[in-house]
DNA sequence: GTGAAAGCGCTAACAC
DNA sequence: GTGTTAGCGCTTTCAC
């Protein structure tokens, strides 16, 4: 591998002089910067940028530590943060945590020590990980969680304006014992979405029944489950929200497997969009979550945060948006 | 920042003692040892990989670069490259190339400059990326396409295999105008799934009509293009196997949007199996892929290459695997 | 406008 | 078993 030497030398200049053609500096005489430039094709230069790193003490590249990469949810994230981080010159690296938080701490480590320019992450629950990048001087945005107590920069989804609006659209339908299914119990999301469900109930004016929600993993198979019990309830619920994508996978073939039709028996509704929301028979009704803009504003802020390290912290929340199909069809 | 040498200082030992402590070399003494380590605690110490890599000239990361993080075939595959890259100490960095040249050749230049210690990647059609890995001298597998002519380990599925499986069922369970939608013209997987829906196709003796066939994008709207077409031809088709997943959606919407009914007018089977597969009405018969292997295969021929670079290349060609479900159901 | 030279933080000979 | 020392390849003062 050519050096910056090596390309000095064959080009009869300094070192200096081919680093300052390399990252475009002016100052350099145009004939000697095209021998320079002619050098490095020669010899097929390329610039080690883990030199350069060391150097400088900084690097260009950003972690973006996700807890699901199966998610759909984070797939247009992740195209949101790369577009923003392209034309502020970062790479984009992926870390898929798996919502493990020993993986995590893996992936932050990794951070710390390869020198990440900035990190935007999905914390697991009660994860400590975040703090320890905030500590390291670390520029760092969290999304879809809010951390409680941490003084740093987050982009939410409002969970519970979403979650309301969705189960206040079941009432509207006609349906009168709307069920909930949401996340574990403590995890922000989860929490937010079970507040908007009963927030709604209290909207429409209908009774609280404890026995109409569960609390799952926000897992396919945790979904299927919660919806085998509260199958069982008598009287049943004739409505049911899904606090998330995947339980609504479980949920819907559970709701299918029993022979319950939908939307006359059993009216539906998940939060997060999928491409596939449309092929199902009735097509299901979601709750979208503007997942691109998500990851935009996430990158602005990190570079924000990174031009300007004593900047006050800010939280963006952004709007859902209800997509009515026929999985939440008026009650006959 | 603490350095190694404020360490040393601490701990009244030399930098290389330190070094020695770091990385778990034997030969130092416990007590010595225990020093290092207090003092290393102490400092909030952690090692500057950017430092460590610059000496060693080589990292201890991957890059597992994929054309389309919304495709969950990726998903399971980084599982795979994932758990087999913990257990050999690397960790693992996730790009996404969108199906993009100039974005895959950003990443590549990245894996280049970051000096990377290997490369996993699904190039894009044509790519002359992959070649300037290798003549860098980068350790490389490629997955999901067989680069013509290059030297480099790959991992694939069998796709022509996969594809016959798919058309042999529905010949078998009385379809007899068989349609077929796969990729793009010359990419790699599409021109093998297509040899194996005509291989089928003379399997069970039916004639080729080549009104039948259509390339599209691999795309949801390409899907749905392609079967609003294929719905137009006289006489129309009785079935259609779809080669990938996301075309699969588009062509199932369509055919749901005219009113055929699925398996009775049109038998389907997709390439690729998805989660909401059993969700579907009736459920999606598919060609799974073993994704989570293709990327255990790929790691482990990575970790091989890195540690023989002149070994010869190989190719791994994994089986699909047919789950018949109700979509292809027998004709009436 | 250009070059000489000093490190960034670490590891690995080599000497003791 | 431990310390000294010389770089890895680059950028950046500081002279000129």
């Amino acid at each position: 591998m050519a050096t910056i030497y090596d390309v000095a030398r064959r080009a009869e200049v300094s070192p200096a002089t081919v680093s300052r053609v390399v990252n475009g500096r002016a100052n350099v005489d145009p004939a000697l910067a095209e021998r320079v430039r002619a050098a490095m094709v020669d010899l097929n230069y390329r610039p080690n940028a883990v030199a350069r790193n060391l150097r400088r003490s900084r690097t260009s590249m950003w972690a973006v530590i996700i807890s699901d990469i199966g998610n759909p949810f984070f797939t247009s994230l992740v195209r949101g943060v790369e577009d923003v981080a392209q034309t502020a010159g970062y790479s984009v690296v992926l870390c898929n945590s798996d919502n493990d938080e020993a993986k995590e701490g893996q992936y932050v480590n990794a951070a710390l020590t390869e020198q990440m320019a900035g990190v935007i992450i999905s914390p697991t629950a009660g994860s400590p990980h975040v703090a320890r990048l905030l500590d390291a001087g670390v520029p760092v945005v969290v999304i879809d969680r809010q951390m409680a107590g941490a003084d740093v920069d987050t982009v939410l989804v409002d969970n519970e304006q979403g979650a309301r609006d969705a189960t206040g659209h079941l009432a509207a339908a006609g349906y009168r014992r709307i069920a909930c299914i949401t996340g574990p119990r403590g995890l922000f999301t989860a929490e937010r979405r079970l507040a908007g469900y009963r927030a709604a109930l209290d909207d429409a004016g209908l009774a609280h029944d404890p026995a109409l929600v569960r609390h799952a993993d926000f897992g396919v198979d945790g979904g299927h489950a919660a919806m085998h019990s509260l199958l069982a309830v008598d009287p049943r619920p004739d409505a049911v929200f899904v606090g998330n994508n995947l339980m609504t996978i479980g949920a819907v073939g559970r709701i299918f497997d029993e022979g319950v039709t939908v939307p006359e028996e059993m009216g539906v509704v998940g939060f997060d969009d999928v491409p596939w929301a449309t092929l199902m028979r009735p097509a299901l009704t979601t709750v979208a979550q503007p997942t691109y803009s998500v990851g935009r504003n996430a990158a602005e802020l990190l570079t924000d945060r990174i031009t300007d390290p004593k900047r006050p912290v800010s939280t963006v929340t952004l709007p859902t948006e209800l997509r009515v199909r026929g999985s939440s069809g008026a009650k006959p």
